[in-house]
DNA sequence: ATCAGGATGCGCT
DNA sequence: GCGCATCCTGATA
């Protein structure tokens, strides 16, 4: 359970970001409970990151849950596609961490059949493990995570042996922040976004034994 | 195996 | 209309 803890009000968000790496991220869909290890993160740093949506104090119904209490469910629309973020820092505090990819663990048979895919690409993109997870719509905002169908359990968690650091995906055009390390991953892990198959670790995943 | 281009739908001006 | 915190396809080597 996340609503109580004072993990996510008691560290700075990328740090967070990196924390909620190997955790077990699970959803009770209606056809039946899905979900995975968090491989990959990005911690959006709010009013002063111009990358963030939440840039410059910006606050629409969009963007709302992320001034919500750490743990509130913020899901966002982007070419068609979901994307799923979780505030991390008190109320009125802009900050969150993108869930980018997970590793599949439960339902995978039933994450195929809601994508056309299978293998690593079933879950190794921020929009491709909604489609896994059946979820295409806003609903579930605002929700907290853990009194959701939404979950995300940081006890049961596996342990990256080497977390890899880059610039955010996707944001090339929006300043200094831009380039600043802020996306975290497991090192080797195949479902890590844009892995090449060379940098692979597939006996154990990138995983600490 | 890597890259470029286009489809995509919604929130905001 | 325009601008995206993306994904997939088809063309190249």
């Amino acid at each position: 359970m996340l609503t109580s803890d004072p993990f996510y009000a008691s560290a700075p968000t990328d740090q967070i970001a990196q924390k909620m790496l190997g955790m077990l991220l699970t959803y009770q869909s209606p056809k039946g409970l899905v979900g995975g290890w968090i491989v990959e993160t990005e911690a959006y740093m709010g009013q002063l990151d111009s990358a963030a949506h939440a840039f410059k104090g910006r606050r629409t119904a969009s963007n709302e849950p992320l001034y919500g209490p750490p743990g509130t469910v913020y899901i966002y629309s982007i070419h068609g596609r979901y994307l799923l973020d979780v505030a991390a820092q008190p109320k009125d505090v802009p900050q969150g961490v993108l869930i980018r990819a997970v590793e599949p663990f439960v339902g995978q048979e039933i994450m195929m059949k809601n994508r056309t895919k299978t293998g690593w690409d079933l879950t190794n993109g921020p929009g491709k493990l909604m489609e896994a997870f059946g979820i295409s719509d806003k609903k579930m905002n605002f929700e907290i995570f853990g009194d959701s169908k939404l979950n995300i359990d940081q006890h049961r968690k596996k342990t990256p042996k080497k977390i890899g650091v880059s610039n955010r995906v996707g944001v090339s055009n929006q300043g200094d922040w831009a380039v600043k390390p802020l996306r975290y991953f497991v090192a080797g892990n195949p479902y890590v976004s844009g892995m090449k198959k060379r940098g692979m670790d597939l006996t154990d995943f990138g995983w600490r034994a």
